[in-house]
DNA sequence: TTGAAAGCGCTAACAT
DNA sequence: ATGTTAGCGCTTTCAA
């Protein structure tokens, strides 16, 4: 631990009490402390330099304006980094830090840091997911001032801020309707992902709507399950005029399909993709659903900190909009 | 903040004092307290489902166990996460905790990430960077106990973890020669990055080695980067037989650009790319370069808990190996 | 072998 | 309007 300096050093220099010293740090010295030592308070903490202990200031606040969060994954694999950080930001904009830990999806280890971070005294607790899931909360968690972010909790007890599934793949539905499309792709993620089944819905809702069926074909999420169902997809006459993708890594699998193939799009196929990945989706031109990672990090600390001031939470399921980003990758169909 | 069990309450259930559970809990109760005793503690500990209020500790002992890290987009981009999470994992094997900081790059957030951190009382404060560059530590940051990891100090105060950037370059070029290539092109990453730099070198220093000279080809860091330079370098009878990548993103342009030119790989042409990217090598099947983010995440934490110890660090450059990957990307020239 | 007491740096109730 | 004091929960002398 670095300096010596205590907000008695101050008041020495500035010749009051500590009392003093605490009450114009904190604003509470109008009426109470004089101007004239108010400015001697001020002057002596920029001379000495002096910054107030958080770990002593919260012994006796009983809080230490931090709140920890539990990830599954999202520093490992880098997905949702942006909810993070973003949850990070909205907290420092009102005095609080997050205390992050990575789990890599161990449960042992997010046991124990739930336990660390009770032990630390955070004044809040969240369970931040790397992608929408069901978690059940580690023991003792939902004894807290808790929240899920990007999950929900299978029994019910602790809310969740997500991401709109359902409404992001009937927007991207909707969007390859109005460009005139009616054979319509959906490679989906693997079914037992919660996400997947979601978006399937949204499809499929959106799809009859306009009075068609859809065609499903189970994927995966990754560049080479784009590759791989793509080859076998278009390669033939009645291939789809558009496909959506489980997510843009997918979609990057199918632009290279597409290129083997030597289609071109979008004159010939219309891709789109999902999450608005920045390593693919700008660099592809990919028309994409966003994931709306930075709202859902801001909105969690708003609500968490609502729970923390002890208000009730309207409802167990917080939906964020999942908007669509269009870029080049959609065009009316070439037949 | 939680629950009100004490160290008070924990003793009066065992029937000893406040130091005695004091003492058992810290391992110093050997030849202090009797067995009958600690036995006694251990119990009510168990029973009452006491955690020691770390904050209280921490004041107390002057020490909060803590480790501030400053990133400058490591959440937000999501590269170089696992060095994070590895330092995580590292510092909680000794009891730390890791506060972690996104700046998103932003100068101001960072002095502030400072200042914020060092008011926490933290015991030793780390820079981080997605990926190797200089890095001026902000005002008042190398007062601490302090480390950069994948970045090095212009001034040379801080020492810094980086990983072998010169090495890397250099095994990949001499893989491909001793797979038989000759015509080697080099996408590089823009000049002005200090990595790129030093791959340049390395891989410079082996063509040497082997009697030959590099061609090297200014690119970028993106897909679109190597879609575009790619279908220029190779759409020619006098192509390369061989490309090495800036990074993996730029390889699966070139994925890409070969798939449109009817070019096979790895028979019509090797490609290698760089950091070994999880959502890319492997399912292109690329052979890459590794950055050693958990190796260097783990040796941060190593060399930072030395500082804090008052050891001296034998050098201002750390290197950490990164190893070659091999994949299927990789093949003899046809010609 | 154990308990009483001081004190880490801060804030807030209470005197002055 | 200002200073004195108690105490947050813990560890660590120091007496008993």
């Amino acid at each position: 631990m670095g300096k010596r300096i205590t907000s008695h050093d101050v008041a020495r220099r500035a010749g009051v009490s500590r009392s003093a010293v605490s009450l114009v740090l904190n604003g509470r010295a109008e009426g109470a402390i004089s101007a004239q030592n108010q400015e001697a308070v001020l002057r002596a903490v920029n001379e000495l330099g002096y910054r107030p202990n958080t770990v002593a200031r919260s012994l006796r606040n009983a809080s230490t304006h931090t709140i920890g969060v539990v990830t599954d994954s999202i520093l490992s694999t880098g997905f949702g980094g942006d909810m993070v950080n973003e949850a990070t930001r909205a907290a420092a904009a009102r005095g609080y830090l997050l205390l992050v830990v990575d789990c890599d999806r161990n449960p042992v280890r997010e046991q124990e840091a739930v336990q660390v971070l009770k032990s630390r005294q955070c004044d809040g607790l969240m369970l931040a997911a790397e992608h929408l899931r069901e978690w059940q909360p580690p023991p003792g968690f939902a004894d807290e001032k808790c929240l899920l972010l990007d999950a929900v909790d299978p029994s019910g007890q602790v809310p969740g801020v997500v991401s709109d599934e359902v409404g992001g793949a009937r927007s991207a539905t909707e969007l390859l309707l109005r460009a005139g499309h009616r054979e319509i792709a959906y490679l989906t993620g693997e079914s037992h992902y919660l996400a997947a089944g979601m978006r399937v819905q949204g499809h499929t809702k959106a799809l009859a709507a306009a009075g068609l069926g859809p065609q499903l074909v189970e994927c995966g999420w990754d560049i080479s399950d784009g590759l791989r169902v793509g080859l076998r997809l278009l390669d033939s006459p009645d291939r789809p005029t558009a496909v959506l993708c489980a997510n843009d890594r997918v979609a990057a699998g199918v632009f290279l399909a597409a290129a083997r193939l030597g289609l071109s799009i979008p004159d010939e196929l219309s891709v789109v993709g999902y999450d608005n990945d920045r390593n693919v989706a700008p660099h592809l031109g990919l028309t994409t659903i966003s994931l709306p990672h930075r709202a859902m990090g801001a909105r969690a600390i708003e609500v968490l900190l609502d729970v923390m001031a002890g208000r009730a939470v309207e409802s167990t399921r917080l939906l964020v909009d999942s908007p669509v980003v269009e870029r080049a990758s959609v065009a009316p169909p070439s037949r």
